[in-house]
DNA sequence: AAACAGTTTAACTATTTGATCAAACTCTAG
DNA sequence: CTAGAGTTTGATCAAATAGTTAAACTGTTT
């Protein structure tokens, strides 16, 4: 009754989870990653782009394969930009939340954070890109998936670690500080350097020639300065 | 010669500074301003789409004008985008630098920085999305500008008060730090929780309520929790 | 008022875009 | 081999897009 009714499978509307759900793949025609493909190839697009500025076709000719199998596999443009947005919001929260629940000191707990946000940003540039980019338009695609996560606090790493900076302050591991704005001082720290890359490339000529040096760098950095930011008055180094 | 020989202005290619120069106003038809709110419309939609994500159409509803204007005034899209972009550059480049040319000592230098950054960045929001948009995708328009500006190295703020640092370094006033890295996280620090802000509000909803409380209070934070993590070790606060 | 330069408008073109569809293809199951 | 489900393709459509143009309009100058 829904449109046509061709065999269709359209995942990305159903289970906006993994790119390729392996679970349900009913190889006959030689498929070969198709959707997979497609899939690498809209993160890309849509993060240089923008929902907006993508065109269909550029993603096609990006992935390699016919126009007409992005609609196969993902029925409109729309819901191609979901099924990107949320197995990357999914992976994002997901990922580094088991890290913080272990029961560290604050020093540890937020090297952990820092160096597992790092880690994945500049591991997935294109999907941290695309995360701004909704968050710069303030689309309102982010602001549903991103109060759907505040309601369960606990799953969101960055409300964890402002929590841990909380009570960091209270046992006196840090000095007293603005936990909201010195958590959106480590977010800012790690993602922007990786979101503005190509114009920090220009500044840092290094950080193209070793990237990995610089990834390291930053981290250590990063940790760093905030520990010495926020070491209670009068202890020692 | 050059395409057909009306009477255009197209103030846009030639002089790509001020955006409506007052000098050549030749007030007639009552243009009452017209190009500016052209400019300000397109700099609103460039920063939310994107150069590609922008319609020409969108741009003429948002500024209350026909859409034949657009091209009557700034002859292409492209070249609509450069005339805004190349006026937020050199606004934004222009800004800063007199205010750290005063010889203060480090902590007044930052504070100086940090202030003039932030209230630049919130007073311009669309203009900041919109370069940081340029950034991300690395298109070669924001490369030739800034590679022309670094050239000039003592009219980029940015790198200006990176020399600062590493004087004051040398000078004892701060600890030994990454002068590259330390001047990322100042940038950081000021420009992303106001180009997410969209995102931020969710997380802090008194911004909203109270957008000047929130901006003076991230001046406060991070002079303050800069100072902190840069200051020599062992001088007590 | 007549001429004129600058401005605004609506109608138009050519191209690009997202989307659809039937036909062809590929592999497996019976 | 044949039937059939799933996949791929090229052709095609309607809508949207950037850009053009001639005519109408505005105010100023003569």
């Amino acid at each position: 009754m829904e449109s046509t009714d061709n065999t269709a499978p359209v995942v990305g509307a159903g289970d906006p989870s993994t790119p390729a759900g392996e679970g349900a793949s009913s190889e006959s025609g030689e498929s070969a990653g198709t959707e997979q493909r497609i899939f690498k190839a809209a993160t890309e697009v849509f993060a240089r782009k923008g929902q907006a500025g993508a065109r269909m076709r550029e993603i096609a000719e990006h992935a390699e394969i016919n126009p007409a199998l992005l609609h196969y596999y993902f029925r409109s443009k729309s819901q191609l930009y979901e099924a990107v947005f949320a197995h990357g919001f999914k992976q994002f929260m997901g990922g580094l939340g088991q890290s913080l629940k272990a029961d560290l000191d604050f020093e540890e707990s937020l090297r952990t954070f820092v160096h597992g946000y790092i880690d994945y940003i500049h591991t997935h540039q294109d999907m941290a890109r695309l995360m701004l980019n909704e968050c710069t338009c303030g689309g309102p695609i982010l602001e549903r998936y991103l109060t759907a996560a505040v309601a369960k606090r606990d799953e969101m790493p960055g409300l964890m670690m402002e929590d841990r900076i909380v009570a960091a302050i209270e046992s006196g591991e840090i000095r007293p500080v603005d936990p909201q704005h010195t958590m959106l001082t480590i977010v800012s720290s790690c993602l922007f350097p990786f979101v503005a890359l190509p114009t920090v490339r220009i500044f840092h000529p290094e950080a193209a020639d070793d990237f990995e040096a610089f990834v390291e760098g930053r981290k250590k950095h990063v940790v760093d300065l905030l520990l010495s930011g926020l070491r209670p008055a009068g202890s020692a180094e």
